[in-house]
DNA sequence: CATTTGGTTCAAGAGTTTTTGAACTAAATG
DNA sequence: CATTTAGTTCAAAAACTCTTGAACCAAATG
């Protein structure tokens, strides 16, 4: 019999309160199509109090090695989660990022912006579609093209704009939520 | 050989600024997890002047009608198109909403907001799973997660406060986006 | 009222994505 | 240097999503 002189160490399975934080983030991670073992690990995460090794993820969300081990890589890099090295230790540490404020950064300069940078070379090839097959088309025809591919552009553009402010909005201290907008005229904040 | 009294009527097959107007709507269609056929429906729809009558959906884009018809219920549930009656044909017309201001509101009030209002009651869940074993749990344990859960439930407390403002900033004419929010005194605009 | 037209529904097929697990690499350990 | 441990890779299986098309319903038409 083989001896056994580092027992496993930790249980298999979740306690009641970590699984509702799993639930939770896989919940989220469904809603914005990603794999749903994502979800499980980032949540584990995010529910532990200090630095969780690769082993004790498959071990306690039980999930093969493989999806945790892809699961991980895709939070580290898209900085949800991050490695941490613990002396006298070889194994890798995880650790979620828990600034709400970084995770809402991380993902607006790493997903949206390159998506609408995206669309703004998709607009600029409509545009010269348009210019292409201006003749073919006619001139009434041409025109209103250019006018819905305009229309894609401003709010594309508008979008980019918004983004940097989105990001200052979402760091301000609550009480500061600039809710006085209302030079705009309608006011439907002053409920009964 | 029966007789053809009215013509089919429609080209099949798009012609090439359709298909890149097509193009860009299936890119955004997939980026938000949605069907490809949606993003087309909504594409050709987007790139028509004038109502298209379902049949020429179909036609034109060389889908199935069961796609066709999904597709478009769906996206009139979103608001996102909407069908316009026409005197003396029979067909339901559908019409695409240019207004990105608009197009913008409806999906945060049907898809964003609800998916907020989830979380909540996710979060709240959360929170009572604690309570029940905090006994067994342990008072540090508790205390941690409860920890958690509060951060959950101030940033997702937060972004539902948002909303009605970044409805509001989406909708200011380019000109008066508030550039200048600087009261809040970290300066790290001012480049090396 | 039989037929045509316009459209919906839904089961089955096609296609895609996710997960698994076994094979493998690389580093540490004895 | 043989063994154990930590983790990655990737092909195949499982799960899931989307599309199709045939059956169907309902309203209009002749």
């Amino acid at each position: 019999m083989p001896k056994s002189p580092s027992p496993p160490a930790f249980e298999t399975g979740l306690n009641g309160v970590e699984s509702e934080f799993v639930r939770f983030f896989v919940n989220l991670a469904t809603a914005l199509g990603m794999p749903r073992s994502v979800g499980e690990i980032f949540g584990f995460l995010f529910s532990a109090d200090s630095p969780t090794a690769f082993d004790e993820v498959v071990a306690r969300l039980g999930i093969s090695k493989g999806s945790a081990s892809q699961g991980l890589r895709f939070l580290t890099q898209i900085g949800a989660v991050s490695q941490v090295y613990m002396p006298r230790d070889r194994r890798t540490f995880y650790e979620a990022e828990t600034r709400m404020r970084q995770l809402f950064s991380n993902a607006l300069r790493e997903s949206v912006r390159p998506h609408l940078e995206g669309n703004s070379r998709l607009v600029a090839s409509i545009e010269s579609r348009i210019d292409e097959e201006a003749e073919t088309l006619g001139s009434e025809a041409a025109e209103h093209f250019r006018a819905r591919a305009a229309s894609l552009r401003g709010w594309n553009e508008k979008a980019l704009q918004l983004l940097p402010l989105l990001d200052k909005l979402f760091s301000l201290p609550a009480p500061f939520l600039p809710f006085q907008l209302n030079e705009t005229g309608s006011s439907e904040e002053t409920g009964p």
